[in-house]
RNA sequence: GUUUCUGUAGCUCAGCAGGAUAGAGCGUCCGCCUCCUAAGCGGAAGGCCGGGAGUUCGAAUCUCCCCAGGAACGCCA
């Protein structure tokens, strides 16, 4: 259905024209003093100018037009030029009655042309257990992704796996070290590899952080490692063995972990998917004259005249041969155009390698990867800090991993479950763990993607507050007394609110549509956090002064429980874009 | 050094296609459970929106300069 504020805007511009002002005068937007009126239109302050004419006159004319129109119940001239809306609680009762019977979208409408959006989150490594630092782009991609897709797109979430380059040359050399015995590491070997790993996922974890650090301080070390890669990149067979026990392993493990977080993919791919497709891509730009070398590497440049800063050239392969990062997006970009041929590619990712890919897309446009009606996202997200406003990490120092840390917040949640709540234990931890992860969840999509943030535990598991917890309260309020009243009518309409919270209820439910298309928009989730924490409120006010079930007039009181079933579902669908749920009972 | 992001209440953050008295939460203080979950609701105190110029009838919001902090800047990803 139609948004409010363009339903309003409609009538405001019939106004201003009526009046003989231009239609570009009639924006209307939702009120900055909610005190004085609902909706305000400050176009008569604008078109002063134009008309010569003062603002308050201007508004008055219009105002003078607009009364007696039903949809408002005020419409009012304010110095200096303001016209202050107010819609008639009929009108409102109306709109919010229509959402309620659109049963699964509430008035919002799909886009009229759906692309096909492939969106690139995740980015763990193989053989590294997942920790804090992909903690965002998980949340933040599978926010996104869920949004774009009620919105009506088609969307491929690929994990895009870091199985490639220098750390699986790190790990093949400690382990070679540490197992030279081992047939992979036999070059003249040629019969089959053992189909059982020799490893497990806790060596393979202890392994690399192990074989980075020695890289660090170890030149020679450094050289194996590299050397190791290169040899594996240009097929030698044992090492290639390796790598997909490696990845057997790891990916398990990944996918378990993901389950977990409630964040999905379509795609497994990893950077080792992309090789196949180097060479010819490679060979393409040399010989369509885009690469060339220069320092030893091969690179593209992809300065632009309206740069404001060095953009260096990107580098397609190093100077001893090897590919690297760049190469490997770029060649992930073939695939993913040839294969899927999605109209957009998002890249949720960590805001520092804004410069690369920046770099990386514009090679992809100029050399014809992706065609240029094709369009490349970079959505950055900034850095997740301890309550000190440095970079998360344990109490040790360390890197924190992400189980580590949804166990200490299911802890935390379960511990404040059991103080007040009269649960079986078993319904006790399935309540904690699904109320911790609309902890996390909630305290890092309420916050811009692009901004630091800081992670406290203590804050986002707190009881008060614009908190996930907090958010799951309400609906667990909504759906307590709607399972209380049995007999919910499903054809009764909404009436005119009787009082003056539930006015603004109806208000902040007409919102819906408007925060869904701008959150989707944006790409960004924190809007719609922002609309169900003021709708959350709007509940709970209305809650607070009204006695639903013992409402005598059954008319009214169906009235309230189709609110109510209103309520919970928008923040039900609400914050299963945010990608989590509410629990029945907490 | 260059580029870029950030700077709003004691703390954590909204608001930024300019508009009327700058908004939340936490923390502090004061109220509210014989009533549908008090993980709630109401109220109070708390701000030169980093500083300075400019554009405008009007600036937290746009432009420029400064200050402070972070980040990126060709063979890591």
């Amino acid at each position: 259905m139609k948004e409010i504020l363009q339903q309003i805007k409609e009538e405001v511009v019939a106004g201003f024209v009526a009046c003989g002002y231009d239609e570009k005068y009639g924006m209307v937007s939702l009120s900055n003093r909610p005190d004085l009126c609902q909706f305000q239109c400050n176009g008569a302050l604008a078109a002063a100018k134009e008309y010569k004419k003062a603002p308050i006159a201007i508004a008055t004319e219009v105002a003078q037009k607009l009364s007696g129109n039903e949809m408002f119940a005020k419409c009012e001239a304010c110095p200096p030029g303001f016209l202050n809306i107010d819609l008639s609680d009929e009108f409102l009762a109306k709109f919010v009655s229509e959402m309620a019977s659109d049963k699964d979208r509430f008035g919002v409408e799909k886009v009229s042309n759906p692309k096909k959006i492939m969106i690139d989150y995740g980015g763990p490594n193989v053989a590294k257990p997942l920790h804090v630092g992909h903690l965002r782009s998980a949340i933040i991609g599978e926010s996104i992704k869920r949004t774009a897709r009620f919105m009506g797109d088609e969307v491929i979430g690929d994990v895009h796996l870091g199985d490639w380059g220098l750390q699986m040359g790190l790990i093949i050399t400690e382990l070679k070290l540490r197992k030279p015995e081992l047939v992979y590491f036999d070059e003249n070997y040629d019969g089959e590899y053992p189909s059982e790993p020799p490893f497990t996922i806790s060596e393979l974890e202890e392994i690399y952080p192990c074989a980075s650090g020695k890289s660090k301080e170890d030149e020679a070390y450094k050289e194996a490692a590299m050397t190791a890669t290169y040899e594996l990149q240009h097929g030698r067979k044992g090492y290639q063995a390796l790598l997909s026990h490696i990845l057997n392993v790891s990916v398990s493990d990944l996918k378990r972990n993901y389950e977990k977080l409630d964040v999905t993919f379509d795609l497994w791919k990893g950077e080792s998917d992309a090789q196949p497709y180097i060479p010819d891509m490679v060979q393409k730009m040399k010989d369509d004259g885009f690469a060339y070398i220069s320092e030893g590497a091969l690179v593209v440049d992809v300065k632009e005249e309206t740069d404001t800063k060095e953009v260096p050239p990107c580098m397609i392969l190093k100077s001893d041969g090897a590919s690297l990062y760049n190469t490997t997006d770029l060649a992930t970009l073939v695939w993913r155009m040839q294969d899927y041929n999605p109209d957009s590619v998002i890249y949720v990712v960590d805001k520092r390698q804004e410069l690369y890919f920046t770099q990386v897309f514009r090679c992809a446009k100029k050399t014809g990867i992706v065609p240029a009606d094709k369009n490349l996202y970079f959505v950055g997200f900034g850095t997740m800090n301890g309550k000190d406003g440095k970079p998360f990490k344990t109490r040790q120092g360390g890197v924190m991993r992400l189980e580590y840390l949804l166990k200490e917040v299911e802890d935390k949640m379960l511990e404040k479950i059991k103080e007040n709540g009269t649960m079986s234990d078993e319904e006790a931890e399935k309540t904690a763990s699904v109320v911790a992860l609309s902890a996390i969840k909630y305290g890092d999509l309420s916050n811009q993607a692009s901004k630091d943030y800081i992670f406290d535990i203590d804050r986002f598991t707190s009881n008060e507050g614009n908190t996930g917890p907090y958010i799951l309260y309400t609906i667990v309020r909504c759906k307590s007394i709607l399972n209380k009243a049995k007999d919910v009518d499903a054809l009764a309409t909404i009436l005119p609110a009787h009082s003056d919270s539930e006015k603004a209820l109806h208000l902040e439910l007409t919102k819906f549509m408007a925060a869904l298309s701008s959150a989707y928009e944006d790409m960004a989730p924190h809007k719609i956090c922002a609309y169900i924490y003021d709708l959350a409120n709007a509940f709970n006010r209305f809650y607070h002064d009204t006695k639903i079930l013992a409402e005598e007039d059954q008319t009214r009181k169906a009235s309230y429980l189709k609110l109510l079933t209103l309520t919970r579902d928008i923040l039900e669908q609400s914050i299963d874009l945010l990608g989590f749920k509410a629990p029945e009972r907490m």
